[in-house]
DNA sequence: CGCCGTCCATACGGTGGCGTATGTTCGCGG
DNA sequence: CCGCGAACATACGCCACCGTATGGACGGCG
C-alpha cells in the first residue's frame, strides 16, 4: 500500500468503527488494516483521539448534507413526509447505530448526534405543519418517528419492503390530527 | 469492603456497563471500585467473559420479569396498552440503553437484546389485537411504539411529564384502525 | 545533481489490563 | 484449639497498545 492522506486515515476509523464500535479503533491495528505502521499515523494525526474527533466531525457533515438529499424529493407537507419515509426506512444504518452506540458513553459523541437529531426533528416537524397538524402535536409525533427510526436500527432486521410499508402505514396514523 | 459474592461482581459490572460501555468493564479496575483485589475475581469467574455473560443473563432475567409488572396494571387491549406506555416512557432506562449499545457490535449480547425484543413486541401486538386492529396492521404497530420506545432512549431527553404526553398522542394514533 | 520537505518504518520505553500461581486471613465445625 | 476450606491478597509473566524519537525513502525543484 502507497502512501495515505488523512482522509484515508478518517475513513478506515469510521469503517472500524461500523463493524467493531468505537473503541475498537486503535491506532495499530487500523495501521495494519491499511498496510502501513503508525508511524504513518502520528505524522498525519496528533493522536488517537483527534482521529477520533476528525472521524466525528466527517461523520456529522456527511449526515448534515444527506438531509439535505430528501428534501428535494417532493412537494413540501404530507408527500415529503412520505418520501422521507420511505427513504430513510429502506436504508441500513450501520454507521448511524455505531455512532449512536458510541455516543451513549462518549459525550464529544453525544453532543454530535444531539446536533443531528435537533435539526431532523427540526425538519420532519416542520413537514407535519406543512401537512395540516397544530404545532404543538407536530413536534411531538415528529419526536416519535425520528424515535422510531433510530429505534428501528436496533430492532431484528425486517425485509425492507415490510419495514417501509409499516413505517407509511404508522405515519398515515399520525398525520390524521 | 468485606467478603463478596458472586452477585455482588454481577451488579458491579451493570454499574459499569451502564456508566461507561461494556469494554469499560474490566476486571481490575472493577475490582478496585469494589474494593477488593483481582484475586477474589478469579475466585469466582473464569474470565472475563463469564463475567460479561453472567450481567448478560441477569439483565435478561430482570428485563423478562418488568415486562409482567406491566402486565397486571390494567384491563387488556387499549388501556393495558395505555398503561404500558406510560410505564414505559415515565423511566430513564439507561440500563438497556448501555446493554444494546453493547449489542451493536457483540453477538451474544444481541441475540438477548433479540430475545427480550421479540417478547416486548409479541405481547405489545397482541394488546392492539385486543384493542381492536386486525392483526397485521397490529404487528406493525407494535413494532414502529416498540421501536420509538428504543430510539427515543438514544434522544436528547425531554421532561417526563411531555415524554408521556407525546407517547400517548401518538399511541391514540395508532389505535385507529 | 543535490537539496529539502513529505511520508513512512523502526525501535524504544511506558502503561494497563489479563490470567496464573502461590501465599494469607478468617470463620466455622469438630 | 485445630484444621480446613472459602474468600481474598500478592507477585509474576505476558501481551496489546500508546506516544516519541530517530532514521530512511522518495519525489519535486532549483
Amino acid at each position: 500500500m502507497g502512501r495515505l492522506d488523512r482522509d484515508a486515515w478518517v475513513t478506515g476509523a469510521l469503517a472500524l468503527l461500523t463493524e467493531a464500535g468505537a473503541d475498537a479503533v486503535r491506532v495499530e491495528p487500523l495501521a495494519r488494516r491499511l498496510g502501513v505502521t503508525k508511524g504513518s499515523f502520528y505524522w498525519h494525526f496528533a493522536g488517537r483521539d483527534a482521529l477520533l474527533a476528525a472521524a466525528l466531525a466527517h461523520w456529522e457533515q456527511v449526515e448534515t448534507l444527506a438531509i439535505i438529499a430528501g428534501l428535494e424529493a417532493a412537494a413540501p407537507g404530507a408527500e415529503r413526509l412520505r418520501a422521507l419515509v420511505r427513504q430513510a426506512w429502506a436504508a441500513p444504518t450501520a454507521r448511524g447505530r455505531a455512532v449512536r452506540a458510541w455516543a451513549a458513553h462518549d459525550d464529544a459523541a453525544a453532543e454530535v448526534v444531539r446536533r443531528v437529531d435537533a435539526r431532523r426533528t427540526d425538519y420532519v416537524a416542520a413537514q407535519f405543519v406543512a401537512a395540516g397538524l397544530p404545532p404543538e402535536a407536530a413536534a411531538g409525533r415528529a419526536r416519535m418517528l425520528y424515535a422510531a427510526l433510530v429505534g428501528e436500527a436496533d430492532l431484528a432486521p425486517l425485509e425492507p419492503a415490510a419495514r417501509v410499508a409499516v413505517a407509511l402505514d404508522t405515519l398515515e396514523a399520525m398525520l390524521r390530527p
